[in-house]
RNA sequence: GGCUCCGUAGUUCAAUGGAUAGAAUGAGGGUUUCCGGUACCCUAGAUACAGGUUCGAUUCCUGUCGGAGCUACCA
């Protein structure tokens, strides 16, 4: 049991013997005691008052006095003002060290103890490289998975690949008209930025077809109608879905060439995904899904033959699921991806959908119309609804040029950690391979730890000379720490020091800092898949670095005074190092042993 | 217009309804006979505004102001 339902336990006990009254353990608020008071965890009072018939102060008094009288865990007490201190016995802490904390596994749930989730992250349109929205959306998504798999959860993660429409078939106009038979390997470009390339093309021609028909005398709003190259595109498009074969063989080329590129830069980005959906064989699928929903009486179609869906009993408006031509909107796509999915996967609990916080609404009416097709796992599908990434001159837009391109942006950290490196020079002896490891670790750790600390859900802010930060609260800080405490316990190894299971010193007031953090892994852990926020992991992973980090610098690991509190300090720089690594393993970053 | 999210030091971010609102950065000052100084320590600096609920509100409710997003037979 953990030790806070430990304590609430033993404090309605002793509320029952003072007061004669019985109350939940829940009722009991257990929390840390501010640094500012003596003792360990605080019992808040104020609420009990009502029941114990007695002042805040004097409940807390009588609390007190009968938890000491138990003879548990709590050695002493004092109270200020309604909060009751409760000082507890440090060999807790000390067994604690050296039993749970110990476990490889500590910090994680049993795999398969929790129902199996599936997680959609990613999903990029085909036309275009990924770039830093992608970043958040690719590192939280991933990050997610795994804060999810150690609670117990069996995971697969997923992906909706946007490979059909009239964006695609824009590139593929482009190509055909200038490429010249371009291809990646010809060009030397990965195959996304030369299909990018393309879309960006198509875009000049259509923009200067439109001028040429405007001062030719048509107005703007036909021109933008009429200019040959989109017509072309349109064409394209009816091409592909009448299955034409050279349109068909085009279309698979260059996104091969996309998803040759793609999967470069999330080899870069260190995420994986165990099965890939593709929009052009899901796309139809919806269709049938949404007339048995007509049938089921859950839906209603019109005399023109569209068929709508009413959500104004939920507070939201009507909305469309076939157009009258028969043919689907993208809800109905993703109604069918969904059911696809449920099909896939007959145990699947829920869905999680990593998507911009642009489309809430869009999820919103998709779990209720999934609800409405007698899915009963709608109600736990979450949208992990992010804000947008924001540049200090404004939103990226990409007409103005002001994307921030993924693969640059990963190269840029990934050099800025060499040159920091080559500076401190702690890398002699490592084979250059090695080396670039390093610092594809350091810099993606940076990248990673920026994005992630923030709450999802809130915009943030892209700073460029901030994000490539070594000091602070950053990644690579972090990362310091951890190398520092490695490299102590290899000394120690060295020395013939082995991991001490027994003899270790009384953790004290000095190390209750970093106890106390490496005690609440558990929770953070749990509160983070609850809430679906990888920053309250982020931010836990600093307060512990921090800790140790100010540790260290007070107190020698490995020339303390008697052999007792030196190997307390070893188990902890062990146990700092154990649990950080699964922490920032949560957060998709794995840490060097050297930097 | 309606709906959703956000508003905290100069800046970027924290804070299950709990005590004197924490960090980082920037500014100023300090620390090294040390296992990795990419470190540590000190100083100054903030809850947009007005009400309400509560023993207690950054947190919950209402309103005002400010910012973002959604409100397509586009995807």
């Amino acid at each position: 049991m953990r030790l806070d339902q430990q304590l609430q336990a033993l404090a309605a006990q002793a509320f029952q013997s003072c007061f004669d009254a019985a109350l939940p353990a829940s009722d009991f608020s257990i929390q840390k005691t501010r640094k500012e008071f003596a003792g360990d965890r605080t019992l808040v009072c104020f609420p009990l008052a009502r029941h114990s018939r007695m002042k805040p102060d004097a409940t807390a008094e009588a609390l007190g006095q009968a938890m000491v009288e138990a003879d548990g865990p709590v050695l002493g007490y004092n109270v200020v003002k309604g909060f009751l201190n409760l000082e507890l016995d440090p060999v807790l802490w000390r067994d604690w060290l050296l039993q749970e904390a110990a476990h490889a596994d500590y910090g994680r749930r049993p795999a398969g103890s929790a129902p199996h989730v599936m997680v959609e992250y990613s999903s990029p349109n085909t036309n275009k490289p990924l770039h830093l929205g992608h970043l958040r959306n690719n590192f939280l998504g991933h990050s997610v998975s795994r804060i999810l798999e150690a609670q117990g959860h069996t995971v697969t993660k997923v992906q909706i690949i946007n490979d059909r429409g009239i964006h695609i078939c824009k590139s593929m106009v482009a190509w055909r008209k200038f490429g010249e038979g371009e291809t990646p390997e010809s060009s030397g470009l990965k195959g996304d930025k030369l299909v990018g390339k393309y879309y960006v093309a198509f875009d000049q021609a259509y923009k200067a077809e439109v001028q040429g028909l405007i001062d030719g005398g048509m107005d703007k709003a036909a021109a933008e109608k009429q200019a040959p190259i989109l017509l072309e595109a349109q064409e394209t498009l009816r091409l592909w879905e009448d299955g034409d074969a050279a349109t068909v063989d085009l279309w698979k080329t260059m996104n091969g060439w996309v998803y040759a590129g793609f999967d470069t830069t999330y080899a870069t980005m260190g995420v994986e995904f165990d099965k890939l959906y593709y929009e052009s064989d899901t796309y139809l699928i919806g269709k049938d899904r949404v007339m048995e929903g007509v049938e089921r009486g859950a839906f209603e179609q019109r005399e023109d033959g569209s068929v709508w869906v009413d959500l104004s009993e939920d507070g939201l408006d009507e909305k469309l699921l076939l157009r009258q031509d028969g043919t689907a909107v993208y809800m109905t796509q993703d109604i069918g991806t969904a059911l696809l999915r449920f099909q896939d996967v007959p145990d699947l609990d829920r869905q999680v959908y990593t998507v911009g916080n642009e489309q809430e609404y869009h999820f919103k009416v998709l779990f209720l119309v999934l609800g409405k097709l007698g899915f009963e796992q709608a109600q736990r599908c979450h949208h992990l609804s992010y804000g947008m990434v924001e540049l200090p001159e404004g939103k990226m837009k990409s007409r103005e040029g002001t994307v921030v391109d993924a693969d640059d942006l990963m190269d840029e950290m990934f050099r800025i950690a060499r040159d920091i490196a080559a500076e401190a020079g702690k890398l002699e002896g490592l084979s250059d391979a090695e080396q670039q490891e390093v610092f594809q670790r350091v810099g993606l750790s940076a990248l990673k730890y920026y994005l992630l600390k923030v709450d999802p859900k809130k915009n943030m802010m892209f700073d460029p000379k901030a994000s490539i930060d070594f000091y602070g609260n950053t990644g690579p800080f972090i990362l310091f720490n951890y190398v520092r405490g490695r490299s102590v316990l290899r000394k120690a190894e060295a020395e013939g020091l082995a991991l001490p299971t027994d003899g270790i010193a009384t953790p004290g007031a000095d190390e209750m800092d970093m106890v106390g953090l490496l005690h609440d892994l558990p929770d953070v852990v749990a509160e983070a898949a609850e809430t679906y926020n990888p920053a309250l992991i982020a931010n836990w992973c600093y307060d512990l670095t921090k800790a140790y980090s100010s540790y260290y610098q007070d107190h020698s690991i490995l020339g303390a005074d008697d052999e007792a509190a030196r190997n307390l300090r070893i188990v902890l720089t062990e146990r700092f190092t154990r649990t950080l690594n699964l922490g920032m393993s949560l957060l998709g970053i794995a840490l060097p042993e050297r930097m």
